[in-house]
DNA sequence: CAAAGCCTGTGAAACCATTCACATCGGCCT
DNA sequence: AGGCCGATGTGAATGGTTTCACAGGCTTTG
């Protein structure tokens, strides 16, 4: 099923002084991590780029890394034997993933794929593990990124469960929102993955979006969605169910 | 919101003598945990009891404490403006939770609240993170713990995205049995409990039970469900959409 | 030992999302 | 430019869930 990683290991020249790996460095997770820590995690890794809609590890594979997301963004999902799907998490340029499966060392609990054009940086658990136990900073800041992770998540499941379809919808607007802050209000995504991040189909989510659009509440764009109106969101995902008419 | 836990310090005598807390070392995150480090760990516990119903702590509050179930059962919960609530997990005794604030710091994720008279015992944040720090064998097991939640908690996004009722409802029944499989097949909980885990109405629930009760898949009890042919339920959750007609 | 209250069991009607079936619009590649 | 493919936009029919409205059954508690 796996599919082993196109390794390429990067020659000669130490790591850490490669520039890309200065949007690592940059990154919550590594910034505070005392220099030599942080160089001595890079001679771990390995490098490797590879292209749009590659997978880089299915569910149930035996998980022995930690991946690193250099440029391009990563999707984490998973299917069902029915051919539904679903999209957990979108991965950008600077975060981490595949974390679970490095730590625990059981299988891995979704899929991974290439979501665009990526180059990545790779950890090996083998290598990894007594690391972590050696260093108490590097073994809680992944007991943040765990805890992260794990809200992260839970707000999926509240959402999921509580809430019918236009406030998933706007939660899952908001939330993406926040994280391209940087690039404005524009939020780069099909309709089609957001209804596989909201569990709806995309006709549903079409439908849904228009009767905002004519709202004013958001523009839609060819592979994006603008919001223009976070508020009315927002209070639409606090009022529980109505679809704000 | 909150409601102060009516914390009763246990007075005098040493409580890693107290063999209540034998429960605890029982359980897989202390089994290994050296003598000393275990008996440090206690002695930043205090002892609570209380009864049925009582509110442990809400979303939102500030998060300074773990908590661990000495006896009975605690829930942990979300509810929505309009009155549904999804229950997330059930916690027993043994285990701990709300380690999720103790370890970051922030604010609670979810509702706890005494889901049967209980006994516990409360860690404070102030007392205990500096000693996690000193303990690189307990921060492991803490990241332990943690990927534990994530992949129950990933496994519930996927079961409610990616399931239709019967599948959603066979996969939970599964989880559930797993979990208490020392009693044997039963499984106490009401229908209304697992159609707040679900997602679903209690109606609902209701009647693919009986359905299934009259199959001879499950046996319907009050306030329990023995689960008597777990491999139909299984390979309903592995066909995908479909009820097993 | 009642009464109260939660848990279970069911049926009919209303509703909302899915499914299916197209039509249009952009990009991108040759 | 032509052509193809992925993304978007809609409508009608279908079907599964929810809602609502009750009726017993078990348990707990005063």
């Amino acid at each position: 099923m796996t599919g082993a990683l196109p390794i390429e290991r990067t020659t000669g020249a130490p790591l850490f002084s490669n520039n890309k790996l200065s949007v690592l460095r940059k990154h919550p997770y590594f910034a505070d991590l005392e220099p030599e820590a942080f160089d001595q995690l890079c001679r771990y890794a390995k490098h490797t780029t590879l292209k749009r809609g590659t997978t880089i590890f299915s569910k149930g594979d035996p998980g022995t890394s930690l991946i690193a997301v250099i440029s391009g963004t990563v999707k984490i999902s998973i299917s069902s034997p029915d051919g539904r799907n679903a999209i957990l998490n979108l991965i950008e340029a600077g975060e981490i993933f595949g974390e679970i499966a490095l730590l625990d060392g059981l299988s891995r609990t979704a899929d991974a794929t290439a979501n665009s054009n990526c180059e990545l940086f790779v950890i090996d658990r083998r290598e990894f593990i007594p690391f972590v136990r050696s260093q108490p900073t590097l073994a809680m800041k992944f007991i943040e990124l765990l805890c992260a992770r794990l809200r992260w998540t839970s707000d999926q499941v509240e959402q999921v469960i509580l809430q019918d379809l236009p406030g998933r919808l706007a939660s899952a607007l908001l939330r993406l929102s926040d994280k391209h802050k940087p690039q404005g209000r524009t939020i780069s995504i099909t309709q089609q993955e957001i209804s596989e991040m909201v569990g709806m189909t995309r006709e549903s989510i079409n439908k849904q979006l228009r009767a905002w659009a004519t709202r004013g509440w958001v523009r839609l764009e060819h592979g994006a969605i603008v919001v223009l109106k976070p508020e009315s969101l927002q209070a639409l995902v606090d009022a529980g169910a109505d679809d704000g008419e």
